[in-house]
DNA sequence: GGTCAACCCATAGAGCATCTATATATGGCC
DNA sequence: GGCCATATATAGATGCTCTATGGGTTGACC
């Protein structure tokens, strides 16, 4: 979507942050909710998600659990600890203010 | 700024763009031109600069000329190409997009 | 006439996030 | 039995930004 590929780079923690502020999810689920609910704007691909989840387990921001979903299937799921709760916080009001700060330069008119 | 240090990775080109799309200017210029609209949010770093503008000769999307700052030191003024609008003009409505669409789901509530 | 701050350009190398491609496996449906 | 959607995960490549340098000029102040 962005410069890159698809995302704009250092929101996709962000993005899997906030999906699992509102509940627990696996994998598959979060991709499936970010490109919803933006309208298919984003698209999370898994090579990009799975290393993003790790980092983020190592990171101590997530938790997992293998579970079996509604359908029967064995998947893992992630939820959200105290510490991941915070850095939700910390990233999206880091990233208001860059979004605000780049509209400002880009608003900007001819002197 | 954002994820991994000051800027959102992948708006470098984009307020580069946008800053030459107001005058020719050079990189020194430039730097100060998007730290001071962003009020100091933004801080270009030269080892990030540079490199940009030499990545955006490479595509055409600005020109270079050595001329004398009213200071009396030698500079290299760059401004945008027609290329260079054009891509100003793809790049920050895909911006845009990416924007709207990281708000509604950042906007998110429990359903 | 020495030195310091501000001005100005540029590259090398590292780090990190994302993408492409690939591998594996299950459940449901036809 | 075959296919599609579901589901996890890693390896390798790519690309952007940062850190760390290096060089050089001008003007002002002491």
């Amino acid at each position: 979507m962005a410069s890159t590929g698809e995302l704009v780079p250092g929101t996709l923690e962000m993005l899997i942050l906030k999906t699992l502020s509102l509940g627990s999810l696996h994998g598959y689920g979060i991709a499936q909710h970010i490109h919803r609910l933006s309208d298919e704007a984003l698209t999370v691909e898994e090579g990009s998600l799975y290393p993003a989840l790790q980092r983020m387990l190592a990171k101590g921001w997530v938790a997992a659990e293998w579970k079996q979903t509604p359908t029967k299937r064995r998947a893992r799921y992630y939820r959200l600890t105290a510490a991941g709760r915070k850095q939700l916080g910390v990233e999206s009001s880091a990233f208001e203010r860059a979004m605000r700060a780049i509209t400002r330069v880009m608003r900007a008119t001819e002197s």
